[in-house]
DNA sequence: CTGAAAGCGCTTACAG
DNA sequence: CTGAAAGCGCTTACAG
């Protein structure tokens, strides 16, 4: 059979209770006897059983990850590439992850307390920020502890949560487009749902009237037409191929006759000619932000919830250009 | 503290063992005895410990799911979709799953081989079918249980594996065309490796010379330009949507000059006109077949490896349409 | 059909 | 710094 803490402990020559905390690298353990059980662990090829760990510690070291209902596709490179970074830091600090995903919100609630009263995990991150989200609600209410990758609508200051600083990703594509010359710049989505929108659109909003420009905002819809803009500041990158595709129906070209920026750096920006321009939002930075977060909330118990920004990047590319 | 199988017991009037074998369903507790239970169950609001059903009874019940290395990022609306499938016909057969992802196929080995030793899973479903890959190499020589989704080059009869039938779809995909009255027909794709671009490709080529017309293969790049052809057979939607770009600047509209069929269904289908005609794959499906064949593999114990076919579905859209 | 008992492989006070 | 012992919450022959 496989090779127990017992086998390792005959062969060492020391109770199984010590390899126990050579196994966490106890301080209590003096170097000799750890050198000499990890020697042992070598020779025998030890490797833990996780469910007698969890069994006997009463900690799952796991964490439940979170993924949106289906129906919320937006975006969706996005999820695999948290997934990995989530999963890669995870593995880094010796915790593993489970998932959680469902067509609709009462799947995802009804697993969420599933794994949780099963003990399989410790609590959760949860990679979607709605406007309102049973799932967080209910963990709000039973106190389980969970990071959010996004920005709360409510609830700020009970809730530790990750995100990108959009309100100056709102700011910084204004200022660029109008560092290029451009003067009629409007921002184009096509939702006003979600905090993502509300931040980016307020520092478009607010850098546009500090630099004396008139702010406007366009909901994208196949009609959609422009007036005298030569900038555009569009949500994110399917809508930007969208709107693209309608200016070329227009007689417009981007970048010669309007600029257009946007957002997330996905698979989406780099498929057809113009290549956007774009903001990286560093997803691998807000995957392992979102389970740091989480270990500090759980082990420190630190008494409050904060907010952790992640930086991101402008990427230049074909779809932005000098005013003509 | 949590309620415990021998809180049930004590309840019911009945031993601990009793408990776990209604937990189970075992047919040889008698109903009335299996109904007192339950009810006690339900009132003391028991869920059970899954560490320690691992532990007793050294079966994990959960299957890893191995994800392409980062790099190889082809198409990766996919991968969210399957996991999702995946993990909910998991969850009505009552097991678990584990994430494996990584960078590096190195990576993954080495997570595949920890996994595995460390008991976490009983064994994996790996999502994709590279010509060489070390992961699978691994599995098939430690005699570890897996499933393949794809179709593996060499040894697929000692590979439990799911798939589409690509072949078909290349034969359907001329088909269409040439019924539409096309006789001019192209096969584009971006790379010549892997088996489901041979299949496709072999399958068309089958159909054309079938019906007297004469197949071509075209390898898509930035410089590509058509001769006579009115029908295209495109790999994949991001490379239809490079076509299609490029034909754009050559002057070429479709469907009015051209007709372009393409596989997968994905989020890429839909962004801008012309919406394209497209084979659905069927990943729910694809997904599903997945985890049953696993939980077929380990729990009966066939003697042999076999192939399940999952069919697919034309999508008729914009980019097709009857030769002017 | 059900019970009593041993055991799965760890962790963790408690003692020294 | 280390050991002996109890215990985590189940499962599963074995017996009847």
């Amino acid at each position: 059979m496989a090779v127990t803490i017992k086998d390792v402990a005959k062969k060492a020559g020391v109770n199984a209770s010590t390899v126990s905390r050579v196994l966490k690298d106890s301080p209590e353990i003096s170097e000799k006897t750890k050198v000499k059980v990890r020697k042992a662990m070598q020779e025998l090829g030890y490797t833990r059983n996780v469910a007698a760990q969890i069994l006997a510690s009463g900690k799952s070291n796991t964490i439940g990850v979170v993924f949106p209902p289906v129906e919320d596709k937006s975006n969706q490179p996005f999820y695999m590439k948290v997934l990995t970074s989530i999963n890669e830091t995870a593995r880094k600090y010796d915790v593993s992850i489970a998932v959680v995903t469902g067509y609709k919100e009462s799947e995802l609630k009804q697993q969420v307390a599933l794994m949780y009263s099963e003990k399989r995990v410790d609590g959760f991150i949860v990679l979607y920020a709605g406007q309102t989200d049973s799932v967080r609600d209910y963990l709000l209410d039973k106190k389980i502890p969970f990071v959010l990758l996004g920005t709360p609508t409510e609830k700020q200051n009970e809730i530790t949560h990750v995100d990108n600083d959009n309100v100056l990703m709102g700011h910084e594509a204004a200022r660029y487009l109008i560092d290029l010359g451009h003067d009629e710049i409007s921002f184009v989505t096509d939702t006003k749902d979600g905090e993502v929108f509300k931040e980016r659109y307020q520092g478009y909003q607010d850098e546009m009237l500090k630099r004396k420009r008139q702010p406007k905002l366009l909901v994208f819809d196949e009609d959609m037409s422009l007036q005298t803009e030569t900038g555009l500041v569009v949500m994110d990158e399917v809508v930007a191929l969208k709107v693209i595709a309608r200016l070329a129906e227009q007689g417009l070209k981007v970048p010669e006759d309007v600029s257009v920026i946007t957002y997330n750096n996905s698979a989406f920006s780099t498929i057809v000619h113009p290549y956007l321009t774009t903001f990286d939002i560093n997803i691998v930075g807000l995957g392992a932000a979102t389970v740091e977060k989480f270990l500090a909330l759980t082990q420190n118990e630190r008494g409050f919830h904060d907010k952790t920004i992640i930086p991101f990047e402008l990427i230049l590319r074909e779809s932005t250009d000098r005013k003509k």
